[in-house]
DNA sequence: GAGCACTGC
């Protein structure tokens, strides 16, 4: 392993000092980033061993396996050793009798406690446990895998393989499940749409709500079903018992005991007991396996991010022996590029001993295979630098890292919803968000982090992010509520109340896509129908719109939502020329109708291409994997409408090759009517001074430059977005006629 | 004439 002594590094004379990042004290840093004991970096734990009646419970749970299982129980002993080392295993027993002291379990277990593999094998053999157990996860992946472990742990075949498999997961587009299924992996979203169909979740003894310190609103509002459910809702369960265990690496604890604990103390006498000690809650702390990491400060705050991030990776590539990559954290797209540039024009001037440099993007837009290539070892002498927005925060695990460069930002989504507008801004991270890049570098062996700011901005930090709740739209989430029995929105438990002028905001705009009663504001027939796609409250709107006989263009109005619904289809070349190229070969695509109607002929092409969809698409600069999403979305929402009894029960979709027919102007007509009903707010209206202002709350829009609209003059627009960035815009732009909305009002 | 972090049903 070749050894670099540190070399004096000038880049490209910019300035000759070299970094200087202040080293920091461990004792003082625990106490900074609230993390209660030293990380553990032992992997052995010597008072760990199971109890014989305890082993042997866990070999009854298991069907007898022989002949073809055979190799599964093979692959299940193997585990068990591993299993056992696992630092949740010596705290079997206090969580077994935890939950049988309490319905609520508030276990935090740091990364690599082992806690979401083992908890649910843990109850599967107590005596309460006659049901299956639910085990939410915020992503889909992590669902898939999760599940797969577990299978392979059991020894059982996994999901819908087998009727055998006792191991299955749902997520949205794969349900992998089986009659047998009792530990069942599932993301947030699924058991929303679970509890549609049975408020009371009978077919499960226990449900595990695990990374709730991610704090999606779908993992608010499930806490605040779940804690109904444990109290006020108890009857519904008739009589079947329900445990409810809350995990998570960082957890707030005391706030989450709290929250349980009002919900079985109403009406609230005020209790003198502190919360952490409640008699309805218990909790458990589980230490982690994880690695020491260092974290080095700089001295003064910088205004240049670029040049920082520059200097610290050349310093620590000279500095640092092989192997170890890098993990530089940036806010997005467009500095990861910028900065890739400027680190492989500096790479190839480096002197021939010193290892190379492997520069690898990573975010979310990038195609598929250019993802996959921070999974590949680095060549031989070649330093893997990856650099990358939030995505590797959560989302991604990147092998082989030792050393964290962290920026300090993030963009993050902000809702004004005094102006109904939303902005994507690069803001400070939470501490908790910086402690969690921190420790990307401690996965396989102690690592190093870079803080691209002093110590004295860390602690002025949030402790954690702001909760999505607190920051989005609420009307999705209150029409999730209401159609799940919850007329009371205002006082449905969440853990961090929004405030009041929100949720009547998002009242108001339900009330007015007709989704609510106007006497006493509870659902109605609409409103339960758009409860059940998976669309938000406007978008679920427009289909019941176009569901009207006398419309008659549901599906070509399902292959619009599906474009709305996922990524952006049109990708945005990076240089003139290719944008130019790329603006050619799209041509025949643009409709001077808009941008939706240039959707719906780019979904007709594409589904009529039938020789190579994928270089269709990359010939038109298009992303392949966002239509492939919009397949699978147009897919799901034609079933539903059939279920729902939009679409008659024996209509098929329609057949791909002959789907390329010229779109009429009465046609296009009647689907931006039904966009307009569902985007009545979202209208404006040409003044004489050239400008578009919107009809309610005349706030001055300006169309955005991406639209084929852009610089044209019209009567009036529906636009599907708006976005505020160097001023207000209007995004995914139609042409409509004010008759038309006057009709509407 | 702008520029888009990340999930999920």
């Amino acid at each position: 392993m070749p050894n670099h002594a540190p070399i004096q590094f000038d880049i490209e004379a910019r300035s000759d000092s070299t970094l200087k990042f202040s080293p920091q004290q461990q004792n003082k840093k625990r106490k900074r980033e609230h993390e209660q004991p030293p990380p553990r970096v032992s992997s052995v734990h010597q008072n760990g061993q199971p109890k014989k009646n305890r082993q042997s419970n866990l070999n009854s749970s298991l069907p007898n396996l022989s002949g073809p299982n055979a190799k599964l129980n093979v692959r299940r002993q193997t585990l068990l050793p591993i299993r056992k080392q696992l630092p949740i295993w010596s705290h079997q027993q206090e969580i077994r009798q935890s939950l049988r002291r309490t319905d609520v379990l508030v276990l935090s277990g740091e990364t690599g406690s082992g806690k979401s593999t083992q908890v649910p094998q843990f109850l599967l053999t107590e005596q309460w446990c006659n049901g299956r157990i639910a085990v939410t996860q915020p992503r889909r992946v992590a669902a898939i895998s999760l599940a797969r472990r577990v299978a392979e742990e059991m020894g059982t075949p996994l999901g819908s393989s087998s009727p055998a498999s006792r191991v299955g997961y749902s997520v949205r587009f794969d349900n992998s499940t089986s009659a047998n299924t009792r530990i069942k992996y599932l993301t947030e979203g699924m058991l929303l749409q679970e509890l549609l169909r049975d408020p009371a979740l009978k077919e499960y003894s226990a449900v595990i709500v695990d990374e709730i310190h991610e704090r999606s609103v779908n993992v608010d509002l499930i806490l605040g079903f779940l804690r109904n459910l444990l109290t006020t809702g108890r009857h519904a369960r008739e009589g079947k018992p329900l445990k409810v265990v809350i995990m998570s690496a960082t957890v707030d604890t005391e706030k989450l005991v709290k929250f349980f604990d009002e919900g079985y103390k109403i009406p609230h006498l005020g209790s003198s007991e502190s919360p952490v000690q409640s008699k309805f809650i218990s909790t458990v702390y589980v230490e982690g396996r994880q690695y020491p990491v260092s974290i080095n400060y700089l001295p003064e705050p910088t205004n240049n991010i670029i040049e920082m991030s520059l200097k610290t990776i050349f310093q620590t590539h000279y500095k640092e022996p092989l192997p170890g990559d890098i993990l530089i954290f940036l806010p997005g797209q467009e500095i990861i590029e910028n900065l890739e540039r400027q680190i492989n024009e500096l790479a190839a001037n480096m002197e021939a001993e010193v290892p190379k440099m492997l520069t690898l993007p990573l975010f979310a837009a990038l195609p598929q295979a250019a993802q996959q290539r921070i999974f590949q070892p680095a060549p031989p002498r070649t330093r893997k630098i990856i650099l990358s927005t939030n995505i590797a925060e959560t989302s991604v695990t990147v092998p082989g890292i030792r050393h964290v460069v962290d920026c300090g930002t993030v963009k993050m989504k902000y809702f004004h919803s005094k102006l109904g507008l939303e902005a994507l801004l690069a803001k400070p991270i939470s501490q908790s968000a910086a402690i969690q890049r921190k420790g990307r570098a401690g996965r396989e062996a102690p690592g190093k982090c870079y803080r691209l700011y002093p110590e004295s901005e860390y602690v002025k930090l949030d402790r954690n992010t702001r909760p999505e709740i607190l920051r989005c739209d609420l009307s999705q989430a209150i029409l999730i509520m209401k159609a799940r029995g919850v007329n009371d929105v205002l006082n449905f438990p969440l853990l961090d109340p929004p405030p009041q002028k929100a949720m009547e905001k998002a009242l108001l705009l339900l009330l007015q896509l007709g989704a609510l009663n106007g006497e006493d504001g509870s659902i109605n027939e609409i409103g339960q129908k758009m409860a059940k796609l998976p669309l938000t409250p406007t978008l679920a709107r427009v289909i019941v719109e176009a569901a009207k006989p006398e419309m008659d263009c549901l599906e070509d109005v399902i292959d619009v939502l599906a474009c709305l619904s996922v990524e952006n289809i049109f990708l945005n070349p990076a240089t003139e020329e290719k944008r130019e190229a790329a603006e050619a070969a799209r041509k025949d695509l643009f409709r001077r109708e808009g941008d939706h109607i240039t959707l719906l002929s780019a979904v007709r092409a594409y589904t009529s291409e039938r020789t190579d969809r994928r270089e269709w698409a990359e010939q038109r600069w298009i992303s392949h994997r966002a239509m492939q999403n919009v397949m699978n979305v147009r897919k799901q929402l034609h079933a539903q409408c059939k279920q729902l009894g939009f679409l008659s029960k024996d209509a098929s979709l329609r057949a791909d090759s002959a789907s390329f027919t010229a779109l009429d102007e009465r046609k296009t007509d009647m689907i931006i009517q039904c966009l307009t009903r569902g985007f009545l707010f979202n209208t404006a209206a040409l003044h004489p001074d050239g400008s578009y202002r919107t009809l309610f709350g005349k706030q001055t829009v300006a169309i955005h430059p991406s639209s084929v609209l852009f610089g044209r003059k019209v009567e009036a627009i529906v636009f599907s977005e708006f976005v505020f960035t160097t001023k207000a815009y209007a995004r995914g732009v139609s042409a409509v006629s004010l008759a038309h909305i006057d009709g509407l009002l």
